[in-house]
DNA sequence: CATGAATGAGCTTTCATTCAT
DNA sequence: AATGAATGAAAGCTCATTCAT
């Protein structure tokens, strides 16, 4: 009844696991492309093939259907360390907002801030999910330098993760475009600001 | 003949201007609340008290009437200057993450986005109504600072202030309170790294 | 508030007499155009550029309108006798279905009967303005069929006339065409059952 | 296993087929006593007592729905021959009028040639399943009178059928009653005229 | 287990009509 | 007399969910 995954061990004819997987894309899909509450039990189960109880045996309705296929996300590796903390930290940054550019990236994030009131385990494990993972990478490198001696040793590299990381936001909803060239702009900034 | 005050320039029953705003307001608290696709016109009609073809007259639809909800929205005026370029700032950045954290602050934001594809309007609207202003008050503070010669007379002020306001929506993804600390934090290292 | 026409010796400002017609007019482009139930007063209104209370000063409510623009129809003169009882007879039934094959000619019948239950005073009108003289046409060639002999003193002229009159009807809900020369076959045949 | 009955040959919940009539017979009655615009759909759905997605899983839509019920429609089988060709004619003639003069037989006649522009299925369906059969009955026995020399072997059958048919339509929107005598003065006409 | 059928509530929009100027 | 504004009622259609097989 809820996202956990399906025991394979229980008597009776066993669940096929292929399903899952394919419902929760297309609930992702579905999820990103129109909105949580666009979002239409009907459409994802005819793009998945399935029927409609097939999806409410295993998750019990929208809301958990939707934060199940949360669950799909997976933050992309980190790029390998280069050794040089500033490098490594402006290629976080590039990756991080190649992530978010991609087709209904900022939308997402939109459907689970508008649904915070209503449906707020999607925004719960979007944080866990998404946003931590993505944010730790950054403070890592940020780490990094100050391991390395760059950045004071008591710079607030928390604040300075949510600078960079919401600099990325800022851009996007003031509707400019993002070159490649914006990480480097803001690592700047706050590299010089955490000396 | 010209009996009285405002002579009645058009014929016809003049539109009852106080709906109007009855309408829109209640519109705004729908949309913010609800997000733009939950938000039901039979529900902000009896809000509003009026019937849904008053509605209709003024606007043409649902879109139409979200958009012009968002014309109402409007960005506080900022706190007088100081003189202080860096008090200056942080009052701004203050101010704004205050109405940020206004019920549904956050809401309103991420139905905009989620609606991108849908709605674009919205979007469009939203930027610049709200988002263009709010960040062009930082903008100018950064402006004085450069004028005062605090800030480098080539510091990239546009993505210090991505930066600044950025901050506090990637603050609030995480989840974390943003308290009235939180302007000063982020202040403090954009404005170092400006020098 | 009926479809008697304005007096004029009364006081105050004359109602605007070619509105009337205008109004009328539109009404009945409406009525055959899209059935009565489907008519929309709104949209007659913004034809003939009136508003809405204009015209429920005239007339008092939808049917009261389409009845009225019922009036207005007229039925073609026949053509003029040519002294050959049975070419006079073809002649007329010509006539008759060039008319009901003019745009939506019997679309306006069918609405007619449609309404018959609900608004009865439509069906009644129609066939004092309409199918009356229409018929009454047809009627008299036979009946100067008979005066020349060349249709039996007794005949049944009234089932004659509806025989010739509702082939077309019936030729039309085959929704087979009704050529020129369908005049002359169902004409040939009455003319002969008449002897 | 097997336990009893027609083995379930498809999977899933099978679909009452006793609501499909229901349907139908409700939706057919709306249709004929209100005509095609003014039929609700909501209305027929209460009155056979099931919900609109279940309508509208069976239907697409209005139309789908209304053309569907002008299927229940059947032409009532011809009375059987006597040998008398005359007789069975005027026999099928009565039984036509008689089925025009049910009520709302005329009605329905009327919404389906109201709705020609917008709804052209209906027209198109209305002949098939009614016109053209009911015309056939007709034309055979003008067939029989051919076979037994009593009609003319060259004798205009198809304009004949017309004429009989359309007499009733052509009375009835006159007006004036069609008695059981008509079906004889009308045959007495034609059948004169095709000898 | 998985299916197709069925449901109740809700949506946006339009209509015929009346009111206030 | 004529206008533009306002209304209550209803329409067609879709959704998330549950039932019966």
């Amino acid at each position: 009844m809820n996202s956990s995954s399906p025991k394979s061990t229980s008597p009776g004819r066993p669940r096929d696991a292929a399903l899952d997987e394919k419902i929760l894309r297309a609930t992702l899909r579905h999820l990103s492309e129109y909105g949580y509450s666009r979002m239409s039990i009907d459409a994802i189960a005819e793009e998945a093939g399935v029927s409609k109880p097939t999806m409410y045996r295993r998750w019990s309705g929208k809301a958990d259907l939707a934060t199940a296929a949360l669950t799909l996300v997976r933050v992309a590796e980190p790029p390998p360390a280069t050794g040089n903390a500033l490098d490594d930290l402006k290629a976080a940054l590039r990756n991080f907002s190649r992530s978010l550019l991609r087709p209904n990236g900022m939308a997402l994030i939109g459907t689970v801030l508008a649904e915070e009131e209503h449906t707020p385990e999607l925004l719960k494990l979007f944080r866990e999910r998404l946003v931590a993972p993505r944010r730790a990478i950054v403070r890592e490198t940020l780490r990094a330098g100050q391991a390395s001696g760059e950045i004071s040793s008591n710079a607030d590299i928390e604040a300075a993760a949510n600078l960079l990381v919401g600099s990325f936001y800022a851009r996007y909803l003031e509707g400019l475009p993002i070159g490649d060239d914006w990480a480097d702009r803001v690592a700047g900034i706050v590299w010089k600001g955490l000396r």
